[in-house]
DNA sequence: AAACAAACAGGCAGACTGTTTGTAAATATG
DNA sequence: CATATTTACAAACAGTCTGCCTGTTTGTTT
């Protein structure tokens, strides 16, 4: 009945249903958002029903969590793919930040990372669930630069980092919208670095 | 009847049916967030009926518009306010963005405005709105430093205020969540602003 | 195999949004 | 001035959604 596999452990089961629903979730977030998505909609994407929804996460909140931290990891993957061979911290920041631009502007990323994220769990929730994957990898970046000395004196990381990231979310919004070209965005990133970097 | 004011136009009474309904509804959105505040709760407040709210604003996002639209005249307000007497274009910049953070803090503007706009009337509308108000001011003050000569070579003010404006909005969060000091992120602002910028 | 636990389906109550119908006040018209 | 019409509002209504609860199926353990 369910489609000719056999049996499966419990663990499996759920494994399986977490992701299907995940899947569905973030298609249906990433078009039309979150509040605009209602569960039983979503269920009928999957073949499921609501109650195994809500027998896997506890409202529909959580599914948006884990949704986010699924497209965030995406995003994080990509910017240590650009970053990885960077020859200096410098560099990696350029190349990292560009990455993360163009992976923002990916439409099943945009809206659930940049718009709803902090509308569905708060700034708090969503600023702690960002700071374990992109805000994270900015601050890694950020204090291979310190370590390098070239962060600019009088700077914090962390305040650094908070502001580098304000300014490519919006950016990677303009960018999606194509208000903005890659070249203008480009120098523009370039030149707020060169703003916290200390000259060689 | 309507507690011992004679007869009113009807304009006037448009007008100050919905001068209450925005300025409860501010309050309410800017405390429990737009999602969770209910019109019914939110026309008691009022003593007027749903009726009324549903006459004068086509549906609950025209209103939060409305509401958007108040808040952030006050914003701009005070950074005119502050950037006024400013020197130099540059000066009015620094003082400009650190007025801005500070009328971010308040409590009646921030999750109205930074959180709950994008997600409430979409990216588009919202860049709209800002771009009338928060994000207009700021491209002004840019305009006078490239008028001034001293915006840095290869740089457009559109996208230059684009970047600068996300670094402020999550300047403004990360300090009225007191993550950050004012010190902190004052420095992170003029670093910034220095990348930004030709030396004189 | 029997007892137990976990995964899941479907129905239900409460709440909310937007619409519609009805009423009173204000404005236009003869 | 009397009457028709438009505007402002109130209150009931329909449709939809979320979260909970009950019952059934499937897996695990003894």
């Amino acid at each position: 009945m369910t489609g000719g596999n056999g049996r499966r452990s419990n663990r499996e089961r759920s494994e399986e249903t977490r992701r299907r629903l995940i899947q569905a979730a973030r298609r249906a977030f990433a078009e039309k958002g979150y509040a605009a998505t209602g569960t039983p909609e979503l269920v009928a994407a999957t073949g499921l029903s609501r109650g195994a929804l809500y027998h896997q996460f506890p409202d529909k909140a959580a599914l948006f969590r884990a949704v986010l931290e699924d497209a965030q990891q995406e995003v994080v993957a990509a910017i240590e793919a650009a970053a990885d061979a960077a020859p200096d911290a410098l560099t990696a920041l350029r190349r990292g930040s560009r990455a993360f631009v163009a992976a923002c502007m990916r439409p099943g990323i945009r809206r659930i990372v940049l718009i709803d994220g902090p509308a569905v769990l708060g700034w708090q929730v969503w600023r702690e669930v960002d700071a374990a994957h992109g805000l994270g990898t900015l601050i890694a970046g950020l204090d291979a630069l310190a370590e390098a000395g070239r962060l600019r004196p009088g700077l914090t990381v962390q305040a650094t980092a908070l502001l580098l990231s304000g300014a490519l979310n919006e950016a990677a919004l303009a960018a999606s919208e194509g208000r903005l070209g890659h070249a203008e965005i480009g120098n523009a990133i370039d030149a707020l670095l060169d703003g916290i970097t200390r000259p060689a």
